[in-house]
DNA sequence: AACGACATGTAAATTGTTACATGATTTG
DNA sequence: CAAATCATGTAACAATTTACATGTCGTT
């Protein structure tokens, strides 16, 4: 949140649709946080609410002691979240589930890591033409490419699993 | 843990273990969640407990009705979760980041993709070897295959990261 | 005898989701 | 003027982590 109102003030409303729009393949945030979380970061100091000028709602934006903070909670060490994914647990089960409805589940996978790949695909060419501000778009495009990378791999993975599982599930 | 113990009977403990090291890459469980879990499968007739003969600690095995039950668990629909990747939210802020230390964090993920990377290798190789019982080892080779792409897929975005930004850093 | 691995559990705290309640503003 | 979108918040609930407390067994 302190990333995103670094960027420009905004309202809390609005804070979520930046972030399930511009962070939505790596990171969200739900409403349920997103207030109460503001009223910290106000009671902090961190943050400050302007009453907007035109249209309803809140205008917050971050404070000089919020940008110190937003760099001391970016340079904290970190590890990545242990994973959970339902599909890999039916298919590791496998041999509990029916194979049309594996075969659906890795159908539809592959289709949405196909569509993702595809939106990647244009959100870059369109990074690539405008070179942007030195700062701003250079990070921008390195998650995205992450997201690609991510979104091929699952691609391809699909592919395969599928081709693995007709394979060996005609003859025998 | 139904599916775990649906293999082979087995302690809280572990079964806990077989998590960590059978599912690792794509599940985990921790042992506050476990033993209340057991404890609920057992009351609605899932799971059994039976005295180990040797050793110490509840041997607990899946019951007939603990099996329809996995069937079905496994034949519901799902929605993958929300993602939540810190090296990316540090990447896509990073020009609140010290170069380097992002640098080395873009390091340390390209080292532990390129481990994660041959740990699958040396699997794939013992698995493909086995024919192993139809049903038991396909499913898992399955699972190990999506994690060998996603590993290659964060070691190929680590490495273009790094040159990326070695390349625009120094001339600029 | 000490240590590390195996084993079982509980309690507190944290975290996060979901649903609800409400109302303003814009657009068709 | 109706509907969609923008906007703010709370409350209940669910899930999860972490720390604690305790004890056994096998090995060195």
């Amino acid at each position: 949140m302190l990333g995103a109102l670094s960027v420009e003030p905004m309202t809390g409303y609005r804070l979520r649709t930046e972030i399930v729009e511009t962070l939505g393949h790596f990171w969200h945030e739900s409403f349920g946080q997103i207030y109460p979380a503001l009223a910290g970061l106000e009671r902090e100091g961190l943050v400050a609410r302007d009453a907007a000028s035109a249209g309803p709602g809140n205008l917050f934006r971050i404070t000089a002691a919020g940008r110190r903070r937003l760099r001391e909670l970016l340079a904290e060490p970190f590890q990545q979240p242990a994973p959970r994914d339902p599909l890999l647990l039916r298919v590791f089960f496998g041999h509990h589930v029916e194979p049309d409805r594996l075969r659906d589940w890795l159908a539809e996978a592959l289709a949405q890591a196909e569509t993702a790949c595809a939106r990647y695909e244009v959100l870059r060419a369109e990074i690539e033409r405008a070179p942007d501000v030195a700062t701003q778009g250079r990070f921008r495009l390195l998650t995205l490419l992450a997201g690609l990378h991510g979104a091929r791999a699952r691609a391809d993975w699909a592919r395969e699993a599928m081709d693995l599982l007709d394979g060996e599930g005609a003859p025998g």
